[in-house]
Order: structure tokens, then C-alpha cells, then sequence
DNA sequence: ATGCTGTGTTAATGATTTCTTAATGTTGAT
DNA sequence: ATCAACATTAAGAAATCATTAACACAGCAT
């Protein structure tokens, strides 16, 4: 399943380091707001599965915010992570009993903010993960997909895949001896609330055949269900 | 299981559009209102799965629905998805905290829609859906039946079954001893809606026993009744 | 800005599998 | 022996998928 996370800070800086750090993991997608309005306009139209949000902005703090989000119907459930610049902060959040779900503090590192994002997102949404599943490095055979280094080796042999390929191959992979229809496919590869049609999912497995080589058959065609990577 | 959607809107292009689409889907059944007043009286006597409200309508709006069906006892818990036409709408729906469950904004596209109805209805219903009467694991002597891997083994040997014969196979095991009739075979595999001719049941039951092999005698016919899959 | 490259999406076409039907043959109970 | 119910077969219809090519778009370098 692909995340999908609201990073919201004033300072343009932050926003683009988790953002590069969050997305050079395969398991997230990105969105940001540099201020609090425009964050909770997102949190309603994204929908994202998590949020991280500084609180010191101006206008609408990250309090006021989180304020809101927790009152509102569609954002409520939204898990919060809180950016701290000061120790007091963090007595704060704690007393105004905000419904955050856990806090980083400044300065950040992003090792540190991946292992929260994880750790938030592995406690808040546990039973999702359980039918399917991604890993972060599988190996079958002489197939290796490596999600850190985003690299795939085929024999030995590096071929690259573009993101959507490696997101398919990988997931395929990882639910190995399953069969994946495409409306499971579409939820967690391209998410809840992207809109593309089923044959979009074709094109890119006869891709993701085409590199495979001699593995191409391991993906199986299991005509009005969906596809299944060979078992063994 | 098939869903029932109330679609409410006074413009009746929208209605037809939306109607069109979801009946496409075979997953929907589709009722549909003018006006705020029918809708009401449509959500208590039909309880619907879900509700899609336009907000803009003559006398009763799509927010005084939408507060009267929350106030009710029996409409109370089904969901609702708002139409917007403008952007500040969207802010009064969060602003109301009316318990709208998600909402789309027109223009109208088929694709997003039923992508948002999905969503909801798996969001809302999702224990509901787990009661599925067929088992996903089924062995029978050194006959196995694999649901989530969709693969069928006899005596250790995969044995490739399209979809109906594979639908055919796991009910008539999983209910193994019970004469099943034709009409409940229709219902279960083919579904309520679809109609094909009993002779079909026959054609696939041949099939499903040609494929059987050594265990081809176990699916008796009991003349007059239907089939059954022998006890022991 | 402009054009270039890589990625992702869609639509159209054709191929293939799967499903359904109709026609005809077979069975077994009365 | 008769007749209704079922089995079998083959043909065609329908559904589903593979493939290709065109387009859109973003990022990047110029």
C-alpha cells in the first residue's frame, strides 16, 4: 500500500527534505502546504493517510490546525505527527490533549522522521496491512527488488524500472502465489482516490513482462480475476 | 453483495448520468430523487447503502437532508456523499460537521464517482463484506481448492479452472453433502440479476467433472433436485 | 521560455479465452 | 416404451486481455 502523506511547514526547506527522504522510499506520496489554511484544505480533498505538521506557522498554528482536523468528519480519524522546535512545545501538545499521534523534534533527522512515519502508520492502520503486503526487499529465485536502493537485479544483471513498474513488480512479488484483482492493484499501487482505468494496469504489467525476461511467465493471467506472480 | 445508492438531485441529466454508470458496475442497484422531500421518504422506506445528496436543490437543500437523515433513527448510519458545485460548499460541509462522509464535486466524472462510492462503501461496510458463505481454503480428500490463489489441486497436480468452473467447484465442495438446486447454484454463481439459461448449469458442471478426473463421480445428479457433491 | 526525454495514461484494434446457447443424444423412472 | 430430465457437443457470442501507438505531462537542460 502507497501512502499518502501531508508534510506542512512554513519553511520551504523542511518540506522538501521529508519530502525528498519520505519519497525515496517506495511507500509514500507526498503532498505539502506551507501554511495552515491550505493544509486543511488539502487534508479534505486529499484525503492523506498522515500528516506532519510544524506547529509553530503563522496565522493558523500547527495546534489550531490539528484543532480542526480533529473536529471535522472527513479529517478526524487523519493520524497527526507534530514538528517541535522547543521543549515546551511538547508539554503542550501532551496538555491540550490535541489527539496527536506522536511528535519530532527539531532538528530533523531523516532516518528518524521514516521510523516515526512507519511506526505511526504501522500502529494506526495494522489491519490493512495484513491481506497484502509490500516488502522491502524480496528475492525469488534470481529476482531481486531492493525498495531502499530502488534498484531490480535480474541474474545479476541490473535492469531498471520506473516507478510504477517497480510499485507493480514488487507488489506482485510480495503477494507471491496470490491472485491480485485490479481493483486491489489500483488501491494500493496508484491509491483510494486516483482515477485511472483498468487497462492502465495492462500496459504497464506487458512493461514490467517485457523486462523481466525469463521470468515474464512468473506473471500470471488469471483471466476475470487478475494477475498472479507464479508461486514457485 | 450489491449495494443500493440513492442518488438525489434535481437535475435530471445528473441523475440519469450517474444512475447510467454505477448500474454498469455490477455491484450497484440504483434508486433515485428529485427532491430533498422524496429522498427522505426514499431513505426510510428502501435504507439504501449509501446516500449521493446535491446539495443545491429547491425547498429542502442537500445540508437540511443530510441533518434530517443523521437526526433519524433508522437513516441515521448510512453514509452520505455530497454533490458541490462551488468551492465554498465544500468549506460549509466541514464547517456544519453534517457527518458527510465524503463528497464530489461536478463537474461530474463517472470514473471518480464510483471510485468515491467504492471507497466509502469498503470504508463503511467493511466487516459486512467479509461474510462471504464459501470457504477460501477447501480439502477434500487430495483434492484442494485454493480461493486466494485461485488454483485448484488434484492429487498434487494444479489443474487450471476459468472463472465459473472455479466458482462452480469450491460451492458445490464447500457445501459437500447437500443437494444444491439449480436455482440456488444461479443465485450464488451467476447472481440475482443474471439470467442464463439451466442448461448452462449442465454445460459447466460437465466441465467441472471432465476436469475432476479420478473425482469426476463425486458431483452427483440428483434427478428432478440438482446437484451434490458426495459426502464422503 | 523552448525543446527534449522519460514516464504514465488512454484509446483503438485484434486475439484469445471463457461463457452461453441450441441441437442432438442419452438415461432412467414410471 | 415413453417422456422428462440431464449429458454432450460444437458453434458462435461475449467478455477479457495483449499490444500498439498516440498523447499528455513533468522534469531537465539548453
Amino acid at each position: 500500500m502507497i501512502f499518502k502523506v501531508l508534510v506542512v511547514d512554513d519553511e520551504k526547506d523542511i518540506v522538501d527534505l521529508l519530502k525528498y527522504n519520505l519519497e525515496k522510499e517506495k511507500d509514500f506520496e507526498v503532498i505539502t502546504a506551507g501554511d495552515g489554511k491550505s493544509a486543511l484544505a488539502l487534508a479534505v480533498t486529499e484525503k492523506p493517510d498522515l500528516i506532519i505538521l510544524d506547529i509553530m506557522m503563522p496565522e493558523l498554528n500547527g495546534f489550531d490546525v490539528c484543532k480542526k482536523l480533529k473536529s471535522g468528519v472527513i479529517t478526524s480519524k487523519i493520524p497527526v505527527i507534530f514538528l517541535t522546535a522547543k521543549e515546551n512545545e511538547i508539554d503542550e501538545i501532551i496538555g491540550l490533549e490535541l489527539g496527536a499521534d506522536d511528535y519530532i523534534q527539531k532538528p530533523i533527522s531523516p532516518r528518524k522522521v521514516i521510523a516515526r512515519v512507519k511506526s505511526v502508520i504501522r500502529r494506526v492502520y495494522a489491519e490493512k496491512e495484513k491481506t497484502v503486503k509490500t516488502d522491502e526487499y524480496i528475492k525469488f529465485k534470481n529476482l531481486e527488488v531492493d525498495s531502499i536502493a530502488h534498484c531490480v537485479k535480474i541474474d545479476n544483471e541490473d535492469v531498471f524500472f520506473p516507478k510504477k513498474e517497480f510499485q507493480l513488480l514488487r507488489f506482485l512479488l510480495s503477494n507471491r502465489g496470490k491472485v491480485l484483482s485490479r481493483e486491489i492493484l489500483l488501491n494500493e499501487i496508484w491509491g483510494e482516490n486516483i482515477f485511472v482505468v483498468d487497462r492502465t494496469i495492462d500496459v504497464h504489467v506487458a512493461k514490467v513482462r517485457e523486462k523481466l525476461g525469463v521470468y515474464s511467465d512468473y506473471i500470471e493471467t488469471i483471466k476475470g480475476l487478475g494477475y498472479r506472480f507464479h508461486a514457485d
